[in-house]
DNA sequence: GTCTATAATTAGATAGAC
DNA sequence: GTCTATCTAATTATAGAC
């Protein structure tokens, strides 16, 4: 891997772990095995070589997500499967986390990836939403938008219970619950 | 204010805008109007500074809480109350946040307000879930502990997506989708 | 209780040799 | 491209006068 390579993926993994407030400079080179110089060589500072991180985890997140969702079945089993994929849930959503960091958020390069993913993940969802509505397997009166809008807010607030209680199980709970919601297997009508 | 009580509401309000990694004793200092002898007159440091400030907040979200949850009416109606009631969502939830910072969560003094207040939330709504379902207004099988926490985390990721897009909007949107899901009031029945 | 030194360490770079 | 100074400011305190 080379020098510019082995810098991204220790930042990354720093982001995830720190945020960028909590990330310096020092510790990205120490984790990337690179010096000083190295590291101003490649990149024009923080910023610049954060941005280029967060631009790779968003990306890879998109693909993660998109690998769950085209897996074919039903509208609620593509659903499921995205909501029931394997997790470091206790490391949280490594790009959610961001934004709950002021540096980025007051950033408008850096806090552009972040929304444009969330945002692409509530469209693809709100569309799998809707063909669940056109075929029928999903009752209304319930508005596709919105249900994307709950479905990954639940799982971005699923890491927040998992990390607060310190266990996956939170996650998992919170997870169940919404598919129970979902779910058209059975009739909840009161 | 007494100067203790100064620095704890600066630290509040920083914890709140910068978390715990991003807030440092000097900016505390300044926001409280209090010189350093001061601070480490009255708290030990940032971590006994930080504790104190972070049982308030969590004392003062659990009222809040309470306060929209007891107002009467049906399950439902208690629910809704919670979730609609006016919030500085673009701020994020001042509890929640806390969930991203690392030393608050390697902390476990700092952690366990945390835990606690979102731990009693869940509680509390799994408590008024149980009601709406002994008495028919919520028809299962639906899991009450479940529920609570697929409320709770659509609450929390709600800011994460409105912070993201830099628009309250989102949070409300990710709101109504829930609150369509609990809808006593619509067959939903496929 | 509050204030002003003082200080070791880190943050976030720049400069220039190699 | 990488390395080793060097630098200014901030971080997180402690010491001791007032």
């Amino acid at each position: 891997m080379t020098t510019s390579e082995r810098l991204i993926e220790a930042t990354r993994e720093l982001l995830w772990e720190r945020g960028y407030v909590g990330t310096s400079p020092k510790a990205i080179q120490q984790a990337a095995g690179a010096g000083q110089g190295s590291m101003y060589h490649h990149f024009a500072g923080k910023p610049d070589l954060a941005l280029a991180a967060i631009r790779r985890t968003a990306e890879e997140m998109r693909a993660t997500a998109e690998g769950a969702l085209n897996g074919g079945g039903s509208a609620y089993a593509r659903v499921e499967a995205y909501l029931l994929r394997e997790r470091a849930v206790l490391r949280g959503c490594p790009v959610g986390r961001l934004t709950m960091d002021p540096d980025v958020m007051a950033s408008e390069e850096l806090r552009a990836p972040v929304d444009e993913t969330l945002d692409w993940l509530r469209g693809r969802l709100a569309g799998i939403a809707q063909e669940g509505l056109d075929s029928g397997e999903l009752a209304g009166p319930l508005d596709p938008a919105e249900l994307a809008a709950t479905i990954v807010a639940t799982v971005q607030g699923g890491y927040v219970l998992a990390r607060a209680s310190g266990s996956p199980a939170a996650f998992d709970t919170a997870v169940r619950g919404l598919l129970s919601l979902l779910s058209p297997r059975t009739s909840r009508t009161s």
